[in-house]
DNA sequence: TCTGGGGTCCTAGGACCC
DNA sequence: TCTGGGGTCCTAGGACCC
């Protein structure tokens, strides 16, 4: 049998770490990062109820003396790459799933370091005492046997799985813990009477996909069964790129969507081209009062990378919405998405000249100067900052919920 | 005064091709 | 007159993850 050298490491808490961390009068109170939208909450605040996502009249409701702060969003980045680095000084066998998340494979790296357990508990004291922050790491045999572990070691604890006792772990555990089960699957085999992962397991494959379809239920079978196969995969790049914008409640017309549309464009094209991406399948999404959302998409042979090119096709998509749902007058979000992304070997010059020879080659030819245009804008933008040009009521659209610094943590790199 | 933002993957139906 | 089967791509919706 293989032994136990996956490490699963998750910050605890992150930002809301980070924020004790920068401020000692808030450790040991409850704290949200954010102010409209919690963000992120400390243990503090979570004990009450709270949680990421929530609304922050909500959490105030929860926890009356809950302290709001605003984000220090540079240093999470910063605190987030250096924990992560910690992993690299063992192995450069490092899978980050995001900010504060990563997988680590130390097979082989006994010899240098002692065994994964002693690895993990190093990895754990070198993030307290480098960085301040509180860091948890669970160690198995599998990705989502060392990911359940690190949770189950939360907060601020260190969990290894015995190779030989990986059933006697996880069949007791809830469900819910497993990588795929999400409220609604949970809800599915509650109304089952399945609660734990071991009940789940006494379940035929067969009988688990016919209750949630044949991938959910092949992946969940296997993963009570604890057979894990998925191995670790560093530089991951997206396939596809996307924003979006809540908008409170707003009548669903054309001078509300199209300036927002364009400056979700901007946003998502300024992405693609600054790696030299263009995408084929473009994808608006429009959200009702009731929450309710529809989606629209278009495939476009020949792909973009163009600020205009993509916000004319979001528009001309939300107008098929609008025209699909006669009824719907109040939309609460817009959101843009451009998939089957491909690398754009023009975009990558550094002075686009003599395009028009080619015209075909990448786009069409109002694709392409419109490109032109967009290169000489992101250039300006590099010397002088985003805001110093834009798309005329796009540079105007300066209600934002939430951060552009806070987007660009969350944004996978292309 | 309820409900952020950036992603991945799966399903199911229809078009189209061989 | 009635009737194939597999494969691929596109679209719309949904569940899930961080």
């Amino acid at each position: 049998m293989d032994s136990a050298t996956i490490l699963h490491a998750d910050l605890d808490a992150f930002y809301a770490s980070v924020e004790q961390l920068l401020d000692p009068s808030l450790r040991g109170k409850p704290i949200a990062v954010g102010g409209g939208v919690v963000l992120a909450a400390s243990y503090e605040a979570k004990a009450f109820g709270v949680h990421g996502g929530m609304s922050g009249w909500a959490a105030k409701e929860l926890c009356p003396e809950l302290i709001f702060v605003g984000g220090h969003f540079d240093q999470y980045q910063r605190l987030g790459d250096a924990a992560i680095a910690v992993l690299g000084d063992y192995t450069p066998l490092v899978e980050r799933i995001s900010i504060d998340e990563a997988f680590a494979d130390v097979a082989g790296c006994e010899h240098l370091f002692g065994p994964p357990a002693r690895i993990g508990e190093t990895i754990r004291a070198r993030v307290r005492a480098e960085l301040g922050l509180p860091i948890s790491v669970g160690v198995a045999r599998t990705k989502h046997l060392a990911k359940i572990a690190s949770q189950v070691a939360k907060p601020d604890g260190l969990v290894v799985v015995d190779p030989a006792r990986e059933l006697e772990f996880l069949h007791h555990l809830p469900v819910g813990l497993m990588w795929g089960v999400g409220p609604v699957t949970e809800g599915k085999l509650e109304d089952e009477g399945i609660l734990t992962i071991g009940q789940l397991a006494e379940k035929s494959p067969a009988w688990v996909q016919s209750l949630l379809g044949r991938a959910t239920g092949e992946k969940l079978s296997a993963l009570a069964w604890n057979r894990d196969p998925r191995p670790i995969v560093t530089n991951q790049r997206a396939r596809s790129a996307g924003a979006q914008s809540a908008l409170g409640r707003k009548p669903f017309v054309e001078r509300i969507y199209r300036p927002a549309l364009c400056h979700l464009a901007d946003r998502i094209a300024s992405r693609l081209r600054a790696k030299s991406w263009h995408g084929h399948t473009i994808t608006v999404r429009v959200r009702f009062r009731d929450m309710r959302a529809v989606t629209r998409s278009l495939t476009i042979d020949s792909p973009t990378a163009a600020t205009t090119s993509l916000a004319e096709i979001a528009e001309d998509l939300v107008r098929v919405v609008a025209a699909d749902h006669p009824d719907e007058r109040t939309i609460t979000l817009l959101a843009i998405s451009v998939a089957r992304l491909e690398r754009d070997p023009l975009v990558q010059l550094e002075l686009p000249l003599g395009l028009a020879d080619e015209p075909r080659r990448s786009g069409s030819r109002q694709g392409r100067a419109r490109l032109v245009a967009d290169h000489a804008m992101d250039r300006v933008r590099d010397r002088f900052g985003r805001e110093a040009i834009g798309y005329g009521s796009v540079a105007l659209e300066a209600s934002r919920s939430v951060p552009d610094a806070f987007r660009q943590l969350a944004e996978k790199s292309l």
